[in-house]
DNA sequence: TTTTGAGTTGTTCGA
DNA sequence: GTCGAACAACTCAAA
């Protein structure tokens, strides 16, 4: 019987389980397969959804409706509540299963959920190599630190036994199903969309070119040189499997030849387990996207200024390092992982922004923007999440800059007006004197801000504000738990 | 149950 | 300039 593949964050041919299921229905029955997406407005109206990763998106639909004319097949793509549309299709074409990649988002569980009480949805696995739940303690509660579960899921790693799905052949589509155009694009050039790119990408990366796997425990702290693998925004769509990356990064390993090489393969691998352990802290733990992992951060007293949070987003905080990383962002749709924690750590602890502000910024901005690994890395650098960095642990701003864009050829990149600032005051334009801002012709206050806060005075009110926050939960949870001793006691008697 | 070892990414201070 | 310690104790995971 006719199966419907209802790709979600799946958009691709190879590795993909949902497909080669629904493939498998189709054949045995010699019926054909329906590719549908189905534009959901909660999705696409959701403040945590921007246009950058809507266009890349769309990008990636036009990039696989190709690939499956090519195997005379077509994209059908839907626009409305998920259920309704999919009770449509059906009824249209007679399908009897719906295949699908599951996702453990709590909009889509919940979503999932709703659909599977009414309609034959089989999920499989695939957002991550191993499916969240799979990695458990010997109680079989799940990992909230990094490093164990990360010692757990290396031996569990299924790239080395399970081979890749091949991408199928041939595929039939039934005509009388009619699609939606797709809405009109824009471009995002630093990502050229789609399955192919993503494989041309990983491909290089993993083979040792310019950029390369070989090279990143030396250089993927580098925004000013951007040997990272830049492969996010294709696994958040699923252009790419994390298996097909995991695959190809052991592949790597094999074949590296200096314990420099080993060190960066290994380091990598671990980037994509921190994906896995992300979405699995998600999956277990829902309310993080709400409220603060750890209890005893819950009450820290945000100053949320919103002109402050302003200069921000608009990378004109007047600390050079800060700016440029958020011009990256909103020019391109991504940011460098060292840029991100410096700005993250300045919003919380500089200018004490709730946490939630950035990560709902990012999600509107990022064209990886995942709500688990974003989720996860908020809460991580404002000390709120699991396995969070301690309290004290703020970012300085100028030393960052000076350790990780030495020669400022990153600030320059996205600063403009501190293009003609020389290479020791580029950290710190505001400390030129008024002749040295003449001759770069940039003058602080004017052609570009001078600092939002000074970086000491920021630091000392962040530990106090955090410390207090601390000391005024510790105070209420040692009352609860004065209170449950006493119950405890009258019980007993 | 108790004990033990360990914990992504930093900064500042003082010797 | 370089180095180690303090930051603040805490929780997690496993033996």
């Amino acid at each position: 019987m006719t199966a419907i593949w209802w790709i979600r964050r799946d958009l691709r041919l190879a590795d993909n389980r949902a497909l080669t299921e629904a493939v498998r229905q189709a054949d045995a029955a010699k019926a054909g397969v329906i590719p549908l997406f189905v534009l959901d407005p909660v999705l696409l109206d959701s403040v945590y959804v921007g246009q950058k990763r809507i266009d890349f998106l769309v990008g990636g639909l036009a990039s696989l409706h190709e690939s499956l004319l090519q195997r005379g097949s077509r994209l059908v793509v839907r626009r409305g509540d998920p259920l309704a549309v999919l009770q449509q299709v059906m009824a249209e074409s007679g399908a009897t299963a719906i295949y699908a990649q599951a996702d453990h988002s709590p909009y889509a569980v919940q979503r999932d959920a709703r659909i599977s009480a009414a309609l034959p949805l089989h999920l499989v696995a695939g957002v991550t190599a191993l499916l969240p739940g799979t990695v458990a303690k010997a109680d079989g509660t799940p990992y909230t630190v990094f490093t164990p579960f990360k010692k757990r899921w290396l031996p569990l790693s299924p790239a080395s036994r399970e081979p890749l799905l091949p991408s199928p052949a041939r595929l039939s589509t039934p005509e009388s199903i009619a699609s939606e155009v797709l809405p009109s694009l824009a471009d995002t050039p630093s990502f050229p969309p789609g399955e192919e790119a993503a494989w041309a990408r990983l491909t290089a990366f993993t083979q040792g070119a310019d950029v390369s796997i070989f090279d990143y425990a030396n250089t993927r702290n580098r925004p000013d040189w951007d040997d990272t693998s830049r492969l996010s925004p294709y696994l958040r769509l699923g252009m790419l499997s994390p298996r097909q990356a995991l695959v190809a990064a052991q592949a790597a390993g094999q074949r590296a030849e200096t314990p420099a090489q080993r060190a960066g393969v290994e380091m990598w691998i671990s980037e994509l387990i921190w994906r896995e352990f992300f979405v699995s802290i998600l999956h277990h733990f829902p309310g993080v996207r709400r409220a603060s992992f750890r209890p005893d951060y819950a009450e820290i007293d945000w100053r949320n200024d919103r002109d402050e949070f302003a200069a921000w987003c608009t990378g004109r905080t007047g600390y050079p390092f800060v700016d440029a990383a958020l011009r990256q962002l909103t020019t391109t749709g991504w940011m460098h992982n060292r840029a991100r924690m410096v700005v993250a750590s300045f919003l919380v602890k500089h200018l004490l922004i709730d946490w939630r502000w950035g990560e709902r910024f990012f999600m509107q901005h990022l064209l990886d923007g995942d709500p688990a690994a974003n989720n996860g890395g908020w809460q991580w650098v404002a000390g709120t999440g699991t396995d969070a960095a301690p309290y004290f642990r703020v970012f300085n701003p100028i030393t960052q800059s000076r350790k990780f864009d030495p020669d400022g050829v990153y600030i320059r990149r996205w600063v403009p007006e501190l293009a003609d600032v020389p290479t020791p005051a580029i950290h710190t334009p505001w400390k030129m004197s008024a002749s040295e801002q003449a001759r770069a012709d940039c003058h602080t206050g004017t052609d570009y801000p001078n600092p939002l806060v000074e970086h000491a005075f920021a630091r000392q009110r962040a530990l106090e504000t955090y410390k207090a926050a601390l000391n005024r939960t510790r105070a209420t949870q040692s009352h609860r738990g004065a209170d449950l001793r006493r119950e405890t006691q009258m019980k007993s008697v």
